[in-house]
DNA sequence: GTTGACACCGAAAGCGCTTTCGTTGGATAT
DNA sequence: ATATCCAACGAAAGCGCTTTCGGTGTCAAC
């Protein structure tokens, strides 16, 4: 089933029925409908090779997915891709997945795209706060989106949640609770979101006159376990904290581990905010308070944008978007409790 | 940079370059290692498409994503992709990601790439305890692995682990351990796994001369708001279970969740073990047993079985692996203890 | 009646590769 | 010497589509 035979069951040539199926001008609108009832009821579907070969577009775009490393959030980026697969296939477009062992790989990979052009748009994430792929990228002449900024993302699209703000958001909601001696359990800062949050807890900090205690500023590994060797350097302080600002869910509940290790409350004796919006958290004792990113669509988003680049040739800094995260209270931020720290609460 | 570059550049005809980077016998070792080194140099990747359309393979792979509804394990999905990403490129094929939204949708998927074949292979998953898809893929002569068996799998490719035997063996362990009321919380048992676990929990009492009550069979969302639902369901009982065999970690937490809001203690009072092996159950409070499945390589392996049927025509029957779950005792399964049910214990 | 303009369609040349088949020359057998 | 065979390569026909270009036919305009 190919135009051929579709052409000849039409008495029309290939080049029109190809060009009636493709919404040419030059073919009158009565044929372009005799044409598609017919495709359709032939069940005729173009063949992407040829089809992409002649015409030298790939229609498809590759995701650079994280490698799985407990740095990252699963759930997250499937609902990503689930939002481009489907954005994706409604354009008849493919999602390829690429997945790089290590940053010389993907750097190989970018540079097989650039040569057979065998993939019309990138999406990448998990950006560093200083990102050779952009340049390298924008050399390469691929078009591409990134979800996630750096320093080097200037020229390039992007899609991003504003860290700064929110975590400057998590920190004064904990001094409006009464909070003092507020902690951030960050990662170890070569990625840039995680620069951008402990910038953020900063500000509003000194914006209400509260002194930035470097013990306080914790640089962990993003998981399960780097929460908890965190949690536990902090109560290990002279003067441990009241409140913690974990830079991800994950972290968070590690951290809220570590606290009921020493026999502790997460949001009694100290209180937790993890960022993510993790469903899990609801189901945790007790249930997680964290931030939550608008992620449901921004994998659509992330698409429509590679799209126009590529189709419209459309300029990178014009898509270039910051979303909120906005605080769900759930259980693990509260006012400071009486009574701690012990040493300081008297017999 | 094509075919015809490197093939002047050697003076040499473009079939003959074609053949040697291709291995075909009728060319001569010195002429293949000549144009090999040639086509480094000159950084020669032959165009994917082009190859495709002459070639009519595709040399890719689609997996049919499940849809994120909360269903399913996002990091093991993850985890799985990422097996698969990387089997396939090491051999320089592509990962296709195709995220259906319904059933009817999946199928026209299905039937999309019978006609243009511009997938050679495909990886399933989520397979129901009656799944059409078996057949229809078997009509439409796609190959394809399925990860999840089905009574109607008899004649196809699979990997699966063996549920049954898992959750005999959980059940067996509450056994062993002093238990009685062990109750099972499953799914709607349109899912094949969940028909299967709740079988080898059905057997394991049976074994052990335990009579089955059909009230401890609980069938629930496969979520974390399910097995909550399902754990107060059996907390309501006139006789309430003291262990609990739960389908998945998800349902797991949900579970425990709902003894927490009891005020009972996950592993005191109700035992539970979940299904999975989900990292996350080390971080709870206490730390969740489970069962965890070996998908290192499950991706691999997928793929490896897919390959090999794509071109060796190897038969699907041939390639059906089963694998057994093991037990991560954690915190939550351990003897029954006095003082529950309340009612039974006296004053 | 000739010219233009325009709408509509067909012919044909690719896109870059694979693969079949035919050709060549040299080695071997007779 | 002739016939035979095989190793090694080139020629050429596609794969199924896109896209440019040229060619009709029709109609209004001068």
């Amino acid at each position: 089933m190919n135009l051929n035979i579709v052409a000849q069951h039409l008495k029309l040539s290939e080049s029109t029925v190809s060009r009636a199926l493709n919404d040419y001008q030059d073919i009158s609108e009565d044929t372009k409908a005799l044409v598609r009832k017919a495709a359709i009821e032939l069940g005729y579907v173009p063949n992407p090779h040829a089809r992409r070969l002649a015409s030298g577009k790939a229609d498809n775009i590759a995701y650079i997915m994280p490698r799985s490393d407990g740095q990252f959030n699963a759930s997250f980026v499937i609902e990503l891709m689930a939002g481009m697969a489907e954005a994706l296939n409604s354009k008849g477009w493919d999602l390829s997945v690429l997945v790089p062992n290590s940053a010389e790989e993907e750097i190989k990979m970018f540079q097989k795209i650039s040569r057979t052009r065998y993939v019309s748009g990138l999406i990448i994430s998990r950006t560093f706060e200083r990102d050779v792929r952009f340049k390298i990228l924008q050399d390469l002449k691929i078009p591409f989106v990134s979800h996630g900024r750096s320093m080097d993302s200037a020229a390039a699209a992007w899609i991003d949640i504003d860290n700064e703000t929110a975590f400057s958001d998590m920190t004064k909601h904990f001094i409006a609770l009464g909070h003092r001696r507020i902690a951030y359990i960050g990662g170890r800062e070569n990625h840039n979101f995680s620069a951008q949050r402990a910038v953020g807890w900063r500000n509003a900090l000194k914006q209400a006159g509260i002194t930035v205690d470097p013990d306080l500023h914790q640089k962990a590994e993003l998981s399960y376990a780097g929460g908890a060797v965190a949690m536990q350097n902090l109560l290990m302080l002279a003067d441990p904290p009241t409140a913690v600002c974990c830079i991800s869910d994950h972290v968070a509940i590690g951290a809220t581990r570590a606290l009921h290790a020493c026999g502790l409350v997460p949001g009694r004796e100290v209180s937790v905010i993890g960022f993510d919006g993790l469903e899990i958290g609801k189901w945790l004792e007790p249930p997680l308070s964290t931030m939550k990113q608008p992620l449901q669509s921004t994998g659509q988003q992330l698409v429509e944008i590679v799209i126009n680049m590529v189709q419209n040739g459309d300029t990178p800094e014009d898509h270039q978007k910051l979303y909120r995260a906005t605080l769900v209270r759930r259980g693990t931020d509260n006012p400071p409790v009486s009574g701690w720290p012990k040493h300081l609460s008297g017999s």
